[in-house]
DNA sequence: GAGCACTGC
């Protein structure tokens, strides 16, 4: 600790903190800012006048760090040195330095928007630039202004993102702290390859053939590209002459891959044998692997992004940005000087990459951060003028303003309504806890508390599709409920239910290929809502599982959803099982083929149904749905029909000028690569004709 | 008949 750079600095740090209300740091990898500097605010008594708050993006980071600092300053974890996360507080009264994940936070200044406990926020890896951190960005800036006298705000970023967030904050004093990584030297492709797989491979093998030892990390895009490198490598490396080289281990690295399995590239390195590391982007921030020499960087990352104008999300392969090409690299020099192979010429890094990596308040349906900002009623803002570091475009806050309306949590003019105010308490997307409100209503309550938990965790739930599994799946498929033919809410309360009476059995779940982890955090969402649902009720509710006598056919339960998803709505094609969504964009859409909804005796679909996302792959799908009532679905249908857009947001010309100032629409911009698998809005434009084409042949 | 980057309240 005593050779960490940013001790140097520290009366820098001080004198620059005390002549302003705002400072960004850039705070290079290994400068210790993110237990430093919270304690150099300490010893200078910042600590006296209020708490010392520092944001994580991640709650692991927050427990560990706040872990160490306890550690240094040698008092019990929880007392002076505490952390929050979701599920667990660990702060007392006598907390002075507190971590917390941002969202979080966020939570906390729902309560109190002024967070008159904290004496300084430092916002740490704000050049991650996650939506919570943005939206956290935003009202510091308003706060540092009602609270000049007696709060400070650090915001800590990358070098290239500097000046933007200092220029944001009426051009704030910029420090930059340097860190202790070894060089690393960065070696460019003469151009991009056709195949990054391939050349990957050869890359691989050339440094294992031709330099000396020393782990090498390699960065892909998913899965599928992982696996197939891994089992290319495993073949290439056996067959390497004996003795010619020292012996290999190649260990997938991504975020599906059991935790038993992650931690595998943890464990200390044999003597004599060289790892390779096939990872996504979980090993850019999240994980950070000892030992790593060589930095494979194929230049691409797997985004989930969001289409304002048709509501759908799709997974694009993207080029990187240069903030995450120089965190790809900085890999390699932790331990000891290291090399970067990237995978793409330096022309491409210096033209073709943006800085930054696109925030993902530009990459998000708003809907849910549009009503948080709402509900917070602070007199002085208005959500269209609200000053974000990079606004996001006008069609996504209209977008998510047509959204809240349908949904009852805005009424005609924009303001939030009683409902909206009480959905903004729940850690929940707008349909969930609209869902949840209703069901309270018709005493369904504790099973819609299931649904919106299964949902919260709904990707985490089913084991990957990995092959092997798939093989195993056939010999004995599991024996899960089927949701009643009702679609895929249904089953998710069903399997939950199922669970619940095995008295919550770990073995249950691993005989039926469900993450145990997920189900756990489903377990953990569940009680949480729950305590909420009891607190907004002001009286005892009947939460329990399995409690409720219900009809068959879940009808309380589907109507509840029908409100929720008074935004998401599909209407059968009369002649075929192809639905179109209601509401203001019409798309013509399918059932994902995954779903456990079942036709009737004709074959044909139910002529109405709520779905819980568009996604676009090879063709535009719904994902969960869950079949409605046409006579529950006609209120919504006309008050689509009273909706004005200029009333809901209260005149837009303003955003709109602001919008195209700063914002590379990311819904409309040339995301997609040649030749990778990312192309997905030309691979929907091409599934939308051979939909029409075969509609004009009938 | 298809497929899942990573977080987080």
């Amino acid at each position: 600790m005593a050779n960490l750079p940013i001790l140097q600095y520290e009366d820098k740090i001080l004198e620059t903190v005390e002549q302003n209300p705002v400072v960004v740091i850039i705070g290079e990898t290994g400068s210790g800012k993110s237990t430093q500097l919270s304690q150099i605010l300490h010893r200078r008594g910042y600590t006296k006048s209020g708490v010392v708050g520092i944001t994580q993006p991640r709650r692991v980071a927050a427990v560990s760090v706040a872990r160490r600092v306890a550690h240094e300053l040698g008092v019990r974890l929880g007392e002076e040195v505490g952390y929050a996360i979701r599920f667990e507080d660990r702060t007392s009264e006598r907390t002075q330095i507190k971590y917390l994940t941002d969202g979080v936070l966020l939570r906390e200044s729902l309560s109190n928007p002024d967070l008159n406990q904290y004496s300084v926020i430092i916002l740490d890896e704000a050049h991650e630039r996650s939506l919570n951190t943005d939206i956290l960005l935003g009202l510091m800036k308003r706060l540092v202004k009602m609270r000049a006298s007696n709060l400070k705000v650090l915001i800590t970023s990358a070098t290239l993102d500097g000046d933007k967030v200092s220029k944001f904050f009426s051009d704030c004093p910029i420090l930059t702290i340097p860190g202790k990584l070894y060089p690393v030297e960065i070696l460019y492709s003469e151009e991009r390859p056709s195949s990054y797989l391939e050349s990957s491979l050869k890359t691989a093998l050339d440094i294992h053939i031709r330099e000396p030892e020393g782990d090498v990390l390699i960065f892909m895009t998913g899965q599928d590209d992982i696996e197939k490198l891994v089992s290319k490598l495993e073949d290439k490396v056996r067959s390497l002459e004996e003795g010619s080289c020292m012996d290999a281990v190649i260990l997938p690295l991504h975020g599906s891959l059991p935790p038993e399995m992650q931690v595998r590239v943890f464990s200390p390195p044999l003597p004599d044998c060289r790892r390779f590391i096939v990872a996504t982007n979980i090993a850019e921030t999240s994980l950070t692997v000892d030992g790593v020499v060589y930095v494979i960087d194929s230049g691409y990352v797997k985004q989930r992004q969001y289409n304002p104008s048709t509501g759908m999300y799709s997974l694009d392969v993207v080029p990187i940005s240069k903030v995450q090409a120089n965190q790809r690299a900085g890999r390699a020099g932790r331990t000891r000087p290291g090399k970067c192979y990237r995978l793409y010429p330096s022309r491409v890094y210096h033209d073709e990459f943006l800085d930054v990596t696109v925030p993902e308040i530009q990459r998000s349906s708003l809907a849910g951060s549009v009503l948080y900002l709402k509900s917070l009623d602070l007199p002085d803002i208005d959500i269209l003028k609200f000053d974000f570091l990079d606004p996001p475009s006008s069609e996504s806050l209209q977008d998510a303003l047509k959204q809240l309306y349908l949904v009852d949590a805005i009424d005609g003019n924009g303001s939030v309504t009683s409902v909206g105010q009480t959905m903004a308490e729940l850690p929940l997307e707008p349909s969930l806890s609209r869902t949840l409100l209703e069901a309270n209503k018709y005493g369904c309550i504790a099973q819609a508390l299931t649904v919106a938990a299964m949902l919260s965790a709904e990707t985490t739930l089913l084991s990957g599709p990995s092959k092997t599994v798939e093989k195993k799946r056939k010999l004995a498929p599991p024996d899960l409920p089927d949701g009643s033919g009702l679609g895929d809410h249904i089953q998710l309360l069903q399997i939950y239910e199922h669970w619940y009476q095995t008295d919550y059995d770990i073995g249950w779940c691993k005989d039926n290929d469900l993450k145990v982890r997920g189900m756990m955090f489903v377990r953990d969402v569940r009680k949480q809502l729950s305590q909420i649902m009891q607190k907004l009720a002001k009286g005892p509710l009947d939460v329990l599982a399995n409690r409720e006598r219900q009809h068959r056919d879940y009808r309380s339960l589907r109507k509840a959803l029908c409100v929720g998803y008074g935004n998401q709505l599909g209407e059968r094609m009369i002649h075929h099982n192809g639905y179109r969504t209601l509401g203001f964009k019409p798309q013509v859409v399918q059932v994902h083929p995954s779903s456990m909804l079942k036709p009737d005796e004709e074959g044909k679909f139910p002529d109405y149904l709520v779905y819980h996302e568009l996604i676009a792959t090879s063709r535009p799908y719904m994902r969960n749905v869950c079949a409605v009532d046409m006579k529950w679905v006609m209120p919504i249908m006309n008050k689509v029909k009273t909706l004005d857009i200029n009333k809901l947001s209260g005149g837009i010309d303003h955003i709109q000028k602001n919008s195209e100032e700063h914002v590379p629409d990311i819904s409309k911009k040339e995301v997609a690569v040649t030749g990778l698998p990312g192309d997905r809005e030309s691979r929907i434009q091409a599934a939308r004709e051979r939909f029409l084409a075969r509609k004009a042949t009938k």
